[in-house]
DNA sequence: CGTGCTGTTGAGGACGATCAATGACGGTGG
DNA sequence: CCACCGTCATTGATCGTCCTCAACAGCACG
């Protein structure tokens, strides 16, 4: 794979990666030659802060994002994370609402690119599949939305097994390091930094993670089975998007 | 309002009204004409069940329906509320996933119209407005199942008043009665009936609701205010007006 | 008048939050 | 190379919200 940036990404367990161990989603393919300007991004910066429309769309190239909202008390939601050829923030570029304080950070280190919003709408008058796979995309992030309100009513223990699930297959790895923190995941999954703690040791004593300091799956059946996961929420039929809508606004 | 039904519709207070009693929302006019059948069902009655692609689209005319999954312990979990206008199941149309058990059930009793797939794909394609609109009530949907994520985090009391709060701008009313049983506040909220119930009594010590059996609405402004409700992620009025929704046919 | 659904009340218990402190690890600067 | 520092992980103790079980009351309808 060619790198897209020459800067070095770090994981939160302190271990160096380059680019290239990150696997490019095959979706990004399609946008990367659309891609102007790239940012590198460090832990807890603010990468789409605010809301309404914008200009320009941001893609996330290497790294993790997550998208959240900040909450009265301090406390933060993590609402979903992104990944390696996701549009970030594309939910509120398209639909724009300014409820509460909503941003998109970086989880580890990141690098992101823009595309000019109308360059893309250019681009997907062209090529309709382009935009088709944008709606998709937004659409899989409510879908996500919705599973996490199905699994926030469950324990603890099936709630954080269920987003690691996730993670897995939406970084499409069979097993190994998820690179998020525990606090990452605690306020992911509506969860005490402490409590969560506790669910990760009984996760490990149940031998579904390793005994290492970061997050490693190494029984992904086993981990599937105590979420109940189906992947199937995560992967959309593609039918519906014959309605080929262009992004006015 | 023209009566689309002649039938009576029950409210679960018990007291009956009929249809003139319902506000029906501007966006059910561009599609009225579409409708074909038209079926009346009672409480707890399923409306669109199982999900993929069907080849009708149901409209919701009169009564409340809502959109729920059940748990597997049994429990029953409301993703949202639908009035009249609102598209049943739009979501799930248009994106099958077929994860967990999920359904359209009628809260009160309820009368439905359907549209053909076909016939409403042909009319989109002549009013391509009219597919934007549908797209937008899918985004509503979504942002709906968002708002429900953040308020999830906080306390029963303020997650009540939400949602109460969210069911009067849908319903668009001041104050008055909300036609939904405790029971089904619980299973929206997350919370036991038990509780719920408990949870009310202290809204109506507060002044915020009325001492009936029926949920009754006295002070808008301080439940809002409790609830620390923004109705700006429902994206109503903007919503469809934004779009020109007229059908000159 | 029963029958059924919804609402109400009480008691006990569990899950998870909070507070507070310590340990582990890597990065940084002398 | 070592001492310091910040972030993340871990542990113990206490507390509160909310659940569960169980029983009963109110209201609508047959």
């Amino acid at each position: 794979m060619q790198s897209l940036v020459g800067t070095e990404v770090v994981r939160p367990s302190g271990r160096r990666l380059d680019s290239s161990d990150v696997t490019e989603s095959n979706n990004l393919n399609p946008f990367r030659k659309l891609v102007k300007a790239r940012r590198v991004l460090e832990r807890g910066q603010t990468i789409v802060g605010g809301m309404g429309l914008v200009k320009h769309f941001t893609v996330l190239l290497e790294g993790v994002a997550c998208f959240s909202t900040q909450h009265s008390d301090g406390g933060r939601q993590i609402h979903a994370f992104y990944h390696p050829g996701d549009f970030l923030g594309l939910h509120d570029s398209l639909f724009p609402r300014s409820a509460e304080f909503s941003e998109v950070q970086a989880s580890t280190s990141c690098s992101v690119g823009t595309i000019d919003r109308d360059v893309l709408e250019r681009e997907i008058e062209r090529q309709p599949a382009l935009g088709r796979a944008l709606w998709r995309a937004a659409m899989t992030e409510a879908s996500i939305f919705r599973q996490r309100l199905v699994v926030t009513r469950r324990p603890a223990l099936e709630r954080v097994a269920h987003l690691l699930c996730e993670q897995l297959a939406r970084l499409e790895i069979d097993e190994g390091v998820i690179p998020l923190s525990q606090i990452d995941i605690a306020d992911a999954a509506g969860l005490s930094v402490v409590h969560t703690n506790r669910i990760f040791q009984e996760l490990r004593q149940l031998g579904l993670l390793s005994k290492q300091r970061a997050v490693e799956v190494v029984d992904k059946e086993r981990l599937q089975d105590l979420a109940a996961f189906d992947r199937r929420y995560l992967a959309l039929s593609e039918s519906l998007s014959r309605w080929d809508l262009r992004i006015d606004g």
